[in-house]
DNA sequence: TTCGATGCAAATAGTTTGCATTCTA
DNA sequence: TAGAATGCAAACTATTTGCATCGAA
């Protein structure tokens, strides 16, 4: 059977956060469920846009407005975090495992990372600068292994 | 010999940049000159605003259009740099010393550091994920010690 | 003289805000 | 029913673009 490109919402994380925002006296409203649910159903990091277009087919006439101040809430509520790519973009995604991200400046690529690789540096900074990293709030940029690798064939 | 606060501008700096600007048949004009000693004047880093309210005092007259464009040139002719700080601001500075930078989430201070810090990370993401750092394009988010030490006080 | 750089104005993108209305709890 | 959340429209900030003009080389 061909591959469903449909994403698959995971209706346990939703129900998850549903639950937290009750508990901290917030409402459940059509507008946050549609959120929570575009925001559960892939891996991908997606901008306040992206979020904006995918509530838009399961949930319609949800303003833009809402879908920025209810991110905001989200992000205030521990439930959503969100991430500073290159060139301003945020990127928000349900809070799972904190990770690091590695973002491609050729391409835009965002690669995961477990924060175990930064965990060093981290603490390099706490020695040296008094500064404690927030390893998964900002990507580091650089170039993807297929971006460089198009590089050196090109420069031959 | 105590530091001077007021910000200098550097002429070998500028004259250095507007030799290299020449060299690659780029034209030397009134809003390049200007935007490179703004550039020049401190270590501090400057968003395309800051160079523009600069800009406008020892160069009135020069469009924002302008601004914009001519830090786009001279990123692109490798005698400025730009980083990414959170919030999606890009700050300029001219290219010396490349360097990290830290930015602190709740005070904004960014704090520069030498990229031997990263050298590490840098080598394992190349390692395991074969994606090349590039440790200066942008900043790592975090909290510094005042803010840090603010923030102990207040939970107690 | 030529063509890159600039000024201007308008367009665009992304995000925020005031206010009246709706709807959860 | 109260007040949080939303819809709407308009304001705002930051940045970009088309086009005619200017000026460095």
């Amino acid at each position: 059977m061909a591959a469903r490109t449909v994403p698959t919402r995971n209706a346990a994380r939703v129900a998850t956060a549903v639950g937290e925002l009750r508990a901290q006296g917030s409402r459940v409203t059509k507008a946050r469920v549609a959120i929570l649910e575009v925001l559960s159903t892939s891996e991908a990091h997606q901008s306040a846009d992206d979020v904006a277009k995918a509530v838009g087919e399961i949930a319609p006439g949800v303003h833009r407005a809402t879908i920025y101040r209810t991110l905001d809430s989200l992000v205030s509520a521990g439930l959503v975090a969100h991430t500073h790519l290159g060139h301003g973009t945020a990127v928000y995604q349900l809070t799972i495992a904190p990770h690091a991200h590695l973002q491609c400046q050729r391409c835009g690529l965002v690669i995961d990372v477990p924060q175990s690789n930064l965990r060093a540096v981290g603490k390099r900074l706490l020695d040296d600068f008094g500064f404690t990293l927030d390893p998964g709030h900002s990507a580091l940029l650089g170039v993807c292994a297929s971006c460089r690798q198009a590089d050196v064939l090109q420069s031959v």
